[in-house]
DNA sequence: TCATTGTGGACTTATTTTGTCCAAATTTAT
DNA sequence: ATAAATTTGGACAAAATAAGTCCACAATGA
């Protein structure tokens, strides 16, 4: 049986892994996107959040789902943030709530 | 019978009634939270956030749990984020998840 | 009508974050 | 073993974001 840790990891890491799949060097996909080589290692270490560009830019070149990732940069966000601060996980819930209530008054 | 909109309100709001319920006008409270009137109407609109130490005083003086106030203040970010972003309401769930991931990871 | 209160916008200042450069360390290949 | 390529780390500059102020105007109401 696996553990429940599969499918768990920070937008960083799952960048590395599919350079790392494609088996390219951070200098080859850094070119490609447009960024500094040091830039890329340091978003795939969680050292530097990428832009909203980035992220499409990266989305394109792997060929996966754009707002998949951005989700994933999103949730790695509000985690961070919630260690950081030290808030309850009930966070989330009334975050929840919020949403459906915010864009219900939208309307 | 309630509607299901009760207790949901943005931060700023949520002071706005504080205040309101003290009667107090907003030159009132923000001089004694020590900022401009102008910011503390900006921040009740949610025009303006408020800064850990302003959510501090805010708790302080309205005798309301500190962390109470924060956990309005994030789960309002993560709704406006959200809504903006146009991301699933899944992304919370990812979040719990890496919450306790991340955690079990500094151990 | 006068006084108090709240709002809106333009602007400045402060803070945070990204991005670059380069040198050192690590890894990989020859 | 050593040379070449890759990755990391830190200091710094640049850019982006956000807070905070000031002031004029609008609204409220005594």
């Amino acid at each position: 049986m696996r553990t429940t840790t599969i499918g768990v990891a920070s937008l960083g890491e799952q960048i590395r892994t599919l350079r790392e799949q494609a088996k390219l060097s951070l200098r080859e996909v850094a070119g490609e996107i447009g960024i500094d080589t040091s830039l890329l290692g340091k978003i795939e270490r969680n050292e530097r959040q990428p832009t909203k560009d980035q992220i499409k830019q990266m989305s394109y070149f792997f060929k996966i789902n754009e707002k998949a990732l951005m989700k994933e940069f999103l949730s790695d966000q509000f985690a961070y943030k919630m260690i950081e601060e030290e808030v309850d996980i009930d966070t989330l819930r009334v975050a929840e709530a919020k949403v459906s209530f915010y864009k219900k008054s939208k309307r």
